[in-house]
DNA sequence: CCATGGGTCCTTTTT
DNA sequence: GGACCCATGG
């Protein structure tokens, strides 16, 4: 009693920290609710509030309300928020992605509809393979169709996405689309787009099973609204009615997901779909400065369809936001990060105050390589994942096959990488027959049958390889997590090939095998009846391992798809390019430009403070190197809240910078871009500088000094043959091999 | 039938 | 510079 009375005097005080239309939104009553919040306005502290609302003012039972995000990173912070605003109370509403969600469904209902437990989430690259096999079966290789193409198209068909109707890729996707499902289910598998639509089709198809979750949950909140596709907004409608306490979040200038199938109407026709649905804005922005704020609102008034909104701030004018042009990446690596040197210094500011942002996860290279020089503590958040190193996916895959011997790709993964002796021929073989069988891949784990498919000396090797992953199935169900885990690395082989290689990278490789061992250990002591099978799922779905760590003081390097959501003291934007933001497979289309330029936005968005954007001057690209020109959404912003070299000189449209004036902190004039248009999307040979000649001595970084005693290749993939004392004869690409010519 | 080495081709964003 | 494919030798 005392407890929640202090409770409500604690969330009294909470609203009255709310502004106006805050406070309304969290306060309103029941039904259908849209909170129109822009960029900084409040966002979370209303979903939270509204959560904490619902179970101190209106008697909700936490455990009937479920909170949904779409990422990770941002379930993790909701969570945290929700314990801190309900301190001390033992019940919490449930709070996670989407796709956790439907996981916790399935494997707490779907016995329900048959369905098995212990299932496998196959991962993009699971998926693409099935896709791969299917079209290698069928014969339908067509030129210039790529199974990653087909794979999302059969993604698109899913969400009930717009279809390309009749390209070419769209018919192959139609066309193995049943083959791909039923790979899919003799594997026990969902792939994501699954793990959504299974539970949906469920609730459409049963009613026990709708009633079911619409008696569980009663008020379902959801954040990043913008972000949610057809299915996920069908999924949560289902479940929400038919009271419809459905109290969305979203700003529709922040969608940026909707090459996955986010349908930003979802936002726009919140109102259609659901009646009596009462709409708030939320246009006061907390974050940012005025200056950072007019920037960014300079962009995005560019966008074509939107809910007019006019975030404005009552925080100081602030520093006008910085543009800088550099030569090339390394220099826009370095600069940066002597910039945040010396403004930690100046300003007493932790490495967790800044943030780098960049539109795709290659960039994050450069500055990695200038971080780990100088010895500077940083995250690539999302980046290189450890979950995607190799000798983790491989033993995860052999955990696979343990969890759910129906795995196929797990099992042909398993052979291919691990079993040794085992070669493409057994292993397509084995594959092959298992489809015929009655049990699918599970009838690998009976040696009998495994034996009278190979033959040869394959046979004792695959027997051998077999009877052990059987044995570790069977312990599954009397051991705990950890114990297996501890068996399967010693049993796979995994841990003594590693030692007994001996090299640096097996080093490393056998430290990821341990540090994955510790963590299933720490997990299964944190939670001592967590199956094999839900350790599995949580690992498909939560890549980040430094998800746990955050507590200390690092810098922070992001795509920024993985920024939304995310605040920073100083923001740095890298890489503002044409053919980056916007990106080039962006370009022919307006709807994908509008995306790009909600993408900048949100960028610029993400700074507290301090906004500082570059661009370079060339950029190597795929073994080019390729000239640069700044980003065409950088002309929509008044160069008057512009400052620092890279601003174009007066007010142009298009501009791009002249080349000796890159070198670093000199002011920087630019030409029209018409001046010099032609070079701008101009590819350059990495060393076209310099001519091998039969005969040239050059210098390789591993090989050491050699002769060029032949050329051949054309001038965008010219290759040397060259003989080095010791190594012999190599043929290296000029554009990788990185020669230095000495003669 | 397997292992190995060289050649070819790709690189957006996330669950 | 990495993943994947194909040819070759064991």
């Amino acid at each position: 009693m005392m407890n929640t009375l202090f409770a409500s005097d604690a969330h009294t005080e909470f609203l009255r920290t709310l502004n106006v239309d805050q406070r309304d939104a969290v306060t309103t009553g029941l039904g259908p609710v849209l909170v129109l919040a822009g960029a900084g306005s409040g966002k979370t502290r209303v979903l939270t509030g509204r959560a904490v609302h619902l179970i101190r003012e209106m008697h909700v039972h936490p455990s009937s309300i479920a909170v949904m995000t779409f990422t990770n990173k941002a379930a993790r912070e909701l969570k945290e928020r929700l314990a801190s605003y309900m301190e001390g109370a033992t019940d919490l509403p449930w709070a996670g992605t989407f796709h956790s969600f439907c996981v916790q469904v399935l494997r707490q209902h779907g016995h329900r509809a048959g369905l098995s437990r212990d299932f496998t989430i196959y991962d993009e690259d699971d998926s693409q393979r099935v896709v791969t096999e299917l079209l290698r079966e069928k014969q339908v290789i067509r030129e210039g169709v790529t199974p990653r193409q087909v794979k999302s198209a059969i993604s698109r068909i899913k969400n009930g996405g717009k279809s390309d109707h009749r390209s070419p890729v769209v018919m192959i996707a139609e066309d193995i689309y049943e083959g791909y499902q039923s790979r899919l289910r003799d594997a026990n598998a969902y792939d994501f787009d699954d793990l959504l639509l299974t539970p949906l089709e469920l609730m459409m198809q049963k009613d026990e099973f709708r009633e079911l979750l619409q008696r569980r949950y009663d008020h379902l909140l959801i954040d990043e609204f913008q972000d949610t596709n057809q299915v996920q907004f069908d999924f949560a409608r289902m479940i929400a009615s038919p009271q419809n306490n459905l109290f969305a979040v979203g700003d529709d200038d922040q969608s940026i997901y909707s090459w996955r199938g986010a349908n930003y109407r979802n936002v726009l026709d919140f109102g259609k779909k659901l009646e009596g649905a009462r709409i708030f804005r939320l246009e006061q922005n907390y974050r940012s400065t005025q200056q950072i704020l007019d920037a960014a609102n300079d962009v995005i008034a560019g966008s074509r369809h939107r809910h007019d909104k006019k975030l404005w701030t009552d925080r100081k004018t602030g520093e006008k936001v910085t543009l800088r042009a550099y030569s090339r990446p390394a220099d826009e690596a370095n600069e940066i990060i002597g910039e945040i040197e010396f403004s930690k210094q100046k300003r007493g500011l932790g490495l967790k105050d800044f943030a780098i942002l960049f539109r795709t996860n290659a960039i994050s290279r450069y500055f990695e390589e200038v971080l780990v020089q100088h010895r500077i503590p940083y995250t690539v958040v999302g980046g290189l994942k450890f979950y995607e190193r190799k000798e983790i996916k491989d033993f995860i895959a052999y955990l696979r096959v343990i969890a759910n011997p129906h795995d196929e790709q797990a099992w042909s993964r398993v052979f291919r990488e691990i079993a040794a002796g085992v070669g493409q021929t057994t292993i397509d073989r084995l594959m092959h027959a298992s489809r015929q069988h009655p049990l699918k891949c599970e009838a690998i784990l009976n040696s009998t049958w495994v034996d009278s498919i190979v033959t040869g000396a394959p046979r004792v090797k695959a027997l051998e390889f077999v009877t052990k992953l059987a044995l570790l199935h069977e312990a599954v169900p009397s051991n705990t997590l950890s114990e297996i885990v501890d068996k399967s690395i010693k049993e796979s082989g995994l841990e003594s090939f590693y030692e007994s290689l001996n090299d640096e990278e097996s080093r490393d490789r056998l430290e990821n095998l341990r540090q994955f061992q510790t963590g299933a250990w720490e997990r299964s002591q944190q939670m001592p009846e967590l199956t094999l099978s839900e350790f599995l799922s949580e690992l498909a779905l939560v890549s980040d391992i430094d998800d746990l760590e955050n507590v200390t003081d690092r810098l922070a390097l992001m795509t920024i798809h993985s920024a939304k959501g995310l605040e920073f003291p100083v923001v740095f934007v890298a890489g503002v390019e044409e053919n980056l933001i916007p990106h080039f497979r962006s370009i022919e289309s307006a709807e994908a430009l509008d995306e790009e330029r909600r993408l900048l936005y949100v960028a610029m968005t993400r700074a507290k403070d301090r906004l500082y954007m570059s661009y370079v001057e060339a950029r190597p690209m795929n073994g080019r190197l390729d000239f640069q020109s700044p980003s065409r959404f950088l002309s929509d912003i008044d160069p008057t809240r512009l400052r620092g070299a890279g601003v174009p000189a007066k007010l142009s449209s298009r501009y791009v910078a002249d080349e000796d004036v890159f070198s670093r902190d000199r002011p920087v004039a630019h030409l029209p871009q018409s001046a010099v248009r032609p070079s701008a999307s101009k590819t350059l040979y990495k060393s076209s500088g310099i001519e091998f000649r039969i005969g040239d001595v050059v210098e390789h970084a591993e090989f050491g000094v050699g002769t060029v005693t032949a050329k051949s290749g054309d001038l965008y993939s010219l290759k040397v043959r060259v003989a080095f004392s010791g190594y012999g004869s190599k043929l290296l690409a000029v554009k990788y091999a990185n020669l230095k010519k000495l003669s």
